[in-house]
DNA sequence: CCCGTGATTTAT
DNA sequence: TAAATCACGGGG
């Protein structure tokens, strides 16, 4: 199964957004096991003129550093005291743009991901959000700034020949940035159209249409 | 709707 | 040092 190459990565957070939809994020845990799903959802980070990003203004300290890394770099950060958060890290060398991915249909694990996740009920409670993909694939900030393109821990595979038809995509503004102002609003943020397992109180766009007799 | 939870950032 | 913030999730 090929992995996501380097070139892949070293491209606008906008564009890895929507080309990353469809693909496949792999865990492996120490003891082998494989933990896999679908990306789903995604959110482009857009760096130092994006008010909602970490590294707005060009701010640079210890938590957001793996963002100035080469394209392909994990950036995993803790948040409210008891969440997890991974993004890919895009674009050239100390240009600290990302996506973060935001949900999973989980393919393979699922009894292991049920494990890590005890309020779960149902398969789309799995990974229906940034923090709860993490917990579920056991991400923590043990995985930040490792190289997706070479570690064995994590790594994106390439499903099918192309990226996903456009018509498939819903484009929203992005969740929980709030107080970033005109930024906000923007739409950088990618989901499967109809899918269950994205996050977030509403299921957008539909389902394909499926046919139903007209009268 | 509200609240836990604690690292990180920002203001004194 | 102290206060505010926070790319969230779970339970009413």
């Amino acid at each position: 199964m090929a992995r996501m190459p380097r070139a892949a990565y070293a491209t606008e957070p906008t564009d890895l957004a929507r080309a990353l939809i469809g693909q496949r994020l792999v865990r492996v845990l120490d003891d082998g096991t494989r933990l896999a799903g679908a990306i789903v959802e995604t959110e482009a980070y857009l760096g130092e003129p994006d008010r909602a990003a970490h590294t707005f203004g060009g701010r640079r300290t210890r938590r957001n550093e793996a963002m100035y890394a080469r394209a392909g770099t994990a950036y995993v950060y803790f948040t409210y005291g008891m969440h997890h958060c991974v993004n890919i890290v895009c674009g050239e060398v100390d240009e600290p743009v990302a996506v973060l991915i935001r949900a999973l249909e989980p393919t393979e694990g699922l009894e292991r991901m049920a494990a890590h996740r005890a309020r779960a009920r149902r398969p789309r409670d799995l990974c229906s959000g940034p923090g709860k993909l993490c917990q579920a694939l056991a991400i923590d900030r043990g995985l930040n700034g490792i190289d997706l393109t070479r570690d064995g821990r994590l790594f994106v595979e390439i499903v099918g020949d192309g990226p996903i038809e456009p018509g498939r995509l819903v484009n929203t503004p992005r969740i929980g940035v709030g107080s970033s102002g005109d930024w906000a609003h923007r739409p950088l943020r990618w989901a499967l159209a109809g899918c269950e397992h994205v996050s977030g109180p509403r299921r957008l766009g539909r389902p394909p249409r499926a046919p139903t007799n007209g009268a």
